[in-house]
DNA sequence: TTTAGGG
DNA sequence: CCCTAAA
């Protein structure tokens, strides 16, 4: 049989994180908060790269299958909320990164669920470089 | 304001 | 990421 979603979650967790686990699907800031700095996030007339850590992609996806594709104000709310340079477009165009990356062919009509292929995939993906 | 797609 | 027509 093949592994669950909570097999892949618990090793993907042992092998990026030095131990700071997650309890529930919200963010967490931790150690993840690359080279830019505090003040990175600041003015300007775009906002600066901001690379989903695997915590995130995790939460984002699992999120998703829980409420459906296209509900991003409540995906943002439900599991991005303390996140403030996350916006909806970021979360929209999230899945579809990591859709194709992961070269999933799927109609993804709005309310439909995310298979736990997409999940499986994102996450050995991130497991094995 | 949020969705949904293209830029 | 940004821009923005539609809803």
């Amino acid at each position: 049989m093949k592994p669950n979603v909570a097999e892949l979650i618990d090793k993907i967790e042992k092998l990026c994180n030095d131990g700071h686990q997650i309890e529930s699907v919200s963010v967490l800031n931790s150690s993840t908060q690359e080279q830019e700095g505090p003040s990175s996030h600041t003015i300007g007339q775009h906002r600066t790269r901001r690379p989903f850590s695997v915590d995130e992609v995790e939460a984002l996806v699992r999120t998703i299958e829980l409420l459906g594709v296209g509900r991003w104000r409540e995906v943002n709310l439900r599991t991005f909320s303390d996140a403030d340079h996350m916006t909806l477009g970021d979360l929209k165009d999230k899945l579809n990164t990591l859709v194709h990356t992961t070269r999933i062919p799927h109609e993804r009509r709005r309310g439909e669920l995310i298979p736990q292929e997409l999940l499986d995939r994102v996450l050995i993906a991130h497991t094995l470089g």
